[in-house]
DNA sequence: CCTACCGATCGGTAGG
DNA sequence: CCTACCGATCGGTAGG
């Protein structure tokens, strides 16, 4: 796998710049608590020089979550392309993102469990890119469970999310590492049973 | 099961009637969101009329995960109490949290998965009261664990806590209630195989 | 319990 | 990109 160290580039604008603290600061405070007048003050720019590169806090928000999305991509995804589809590339992107978790990408632990619940219950553009974001993650994950040939692939993708996301919570709140070792082991078993080897007519078709 | 229907009791007192609805607006808002001011608002009181109850925002916080630690108790532990201790308390335990959400106790969904990931990261008094409060939660559920013979209770209670924090996580993100029914069948196959009666030298002598 | 107020900060705007 | 400002709201206080 190769990780953010060996291709992360540094920023090619102020907006990069900018978005790059902003989705650090939404890991610990949210995208509400994600301030413009705080942002400002640690990228050095006046509020309104800040501002004006969004035109609105929500507009911010909006492109902070893009950002995420493009952070998540580099970071979980695209190290385990090279996997074979199906079981193997499932349960690579599983324990790739317990690496995640592991590796720190955000100061405040994953950037979308954070933002899921701080959104789920206000209704708008931001919460649906944030679940959309999410309904995308739990799709690739489904995709491969069904070339692997799971009975009940949202079953199973349900189970494995949800040991990977309580590995982010019990590593935050108890700041505890076995929660991740913990969280390996669980999905090792509900991976076990699956065959190995992709089946299904269109498995070769899957874009990889 | 008894429910709160059966048994709640109108406040008692300003103060009490202040923090059902502080528990309410935390379980959308989170406790940051939680200001004195629309608090105030909703309960017809002068700002500082309520602000003299608490002294300050952190009391009112404090007193609001207090006021959440008396409602989970009642809805969720109290009602399973008979069950005999070990396995049957156990899974009581779990399917009782997922009728819990079912009930919509909270308008935000589980105020403790909201104010988890909210205060992971704040250190101070309100994150220790919030980790202690989970703490007995899963201290409780990893008794009955142990109860039931269980070879790896951490490792249990890590995976059935992980599928009943996914169903609220499914349901409060996608409205989406088979995420209940995907977290009941999961925890089911976890339980599935351990022994039914307590066993152990001291099984008696656990509290019920 | 109230009115009236404090300084700080919020998102956002005017004008350059 | 800046300074200077807007009304609203924040937690909290004074005085009654």
């Amino acid at each position: 796998m190769r990780y953010a160290d060996d291709v992360a580039t540094p920023p090619a604008s102020t907006r990069e710049a900018i978005l790059g603290r902003a989705v650090e600061l939404a890991s610990t405070q949210g995208l509400e608590g994600l301030t413009i007048g705080r942002l400002a003050g640690e990228m050095k720019l006046s509020k309104s020089g800040l501002f004006r590169h969004f035109g609105s806090k929500q507009e911010l928000q909006l492109a902070t979550v893009e950002a995420a999305s493009a952070t998540f991509k580099r970071e979980v995804i695209d190290p385990v392309a090279d996997e074979p589809p199906g079981k193997s590339r499932l349960e690579a992107l599983c324990f790739g993102y317990l690496d995640y978790l592991e590796r720190r990408v955000f100061p405040g632990g994953c950037f979308w469990a954070a933002v899921t619940v701080e959104f789920d219950g206000r209704p708008g553009p931001v919460r649906d890119a944030i679940r959309d974001a999410q309904s995308g993650w739990l799709a690739m994950l489904g995709q491969h469970a069904r070339l692997a040939g799971v009975d009940d692939p949202e079953q199973l993708v349900f189970e494995v999310h949800a040991l990977a996301q309580e590995a982010n919570w019990a590593f935050q709140l108890f700041e505890d590492e076995r929660a991740i070792v913990w969280a390996r082991k669980g999905i090792e078993r509900c991976l076990r049973d699956l065959p190995s080897a992709p089946r299904g007519e269109f498995a070769d078709a899957v874009p990889s």
